[in-house]
DNA sequence: ACTATATAGTTCTACATTAAACCAAATGGA
DNA sequence: TCCATTTGGTTTAATGTAGAACTATATAGT
């Protein structure tokens, strides 16, 4: 599976896209969410309602990669305003365990309520069987670029 | 057109993985990049290498969706560097012209060469014609998104 | 047991970005 | 012509992130 040039242009203008893709509905995300709700926030909080409880702070950067710097500075604001609770972890000294408070998932709720309105706008003006079938092609480019910056991953 | 409840949470794992995507490409950019060049700043000159010289920064800073103030911090960075320079325009006053230099496009050329191996190994690492048919999605993406974000660009 | 190494998390610095306020020049209508 | 509005660009403050240095705890090999 050698690439032709061809191919190193179509990525390239794949990945150029595909930052302004995120970088637009980065905005769009802000402008609908509620006062003090960030993007970041809003993913790490619906990260705990897809996964589960319970998770360590390591474990929610590595999934969405972003560096423990930054996720230490997320779950701060989040945990001041009582959306989560952090708590040590009993079984080993260096670790603590993150986990949702009512008031954080109720504040999901309300952003996904928020963003309900947009998402619909979207999927009304777009052809959704083309983004179908192109997800599984962007997951599996996730991956690729995953497995790449960490091999042990 | 009515959107179904199953279009949103695909739209919205979509836009999610693109995210994560965007963040990770600009990490691997920023990794291979020749000391001193940023994503943005390469990806100005790529932008004055392709569609030609002599455009406005208010022109550069809609086609990559930043914000004017960006642009100008990004522009200084470039000029600052000789890569690019900067002339008052002379029909309109307000305006300025943005061209590349020798330096510039040498840079830029560094830059793709750089950007090469990178390419070449992801390419060869994921089924590139599934990437090849989901690209027009992603593009039709990023112009609805445009479109709503200023219905009238 | 001991030592080296790996891992969890925090902090600090640098930097790119947004949003808003601002200035200057152009445009369009009364 | 004059005034209101729009547009191009800069600047400022606030924020999120990466990257590196650091502490503390766990793990593995000898």
């Amino acid at each position: 599976m050698t690439a032709n040039e061809n191919d190193l242009q179509t990525l390239f203008r794949f990945l150029n896209e595909i930052g302004i893709v995120a970088q637009l509905s980065a905005n769009a995300f802000g402008k609908v969410m509620p006062e003090g709700m960030t993007l970041p926030q809003f993913v790490v909080l619906n990260h705990l309602v897809r996964l589960g409880d319970s998770r360590t702070p390591v474990s929610i950067a590595q999934a969405m990669q972003v560096t423990k710097g930054a996720m230490t500075n997320t779950l701060g604001h989040l945990e001041g305003k009582g959306f989560i609770a952090i708590v040590p972890d009993a079984h080993d000294g260096r670790s603590k365990r993150v986990s949702l408070t009512a008031m954080g998932k109720a504040a999901r709720d309300a952003a996904i309520e928020a963003l309900g309105p947009e998402l619909r706008g979207i999927a009304g003006e777009i052809a959704m069987p083309g983004i179908i079938k192109a997800l599984p092609a962007v997951e599996s480019l996730r991956k690729v670029l995953d497995i790449r910056r960490d091999p042990k991953s």
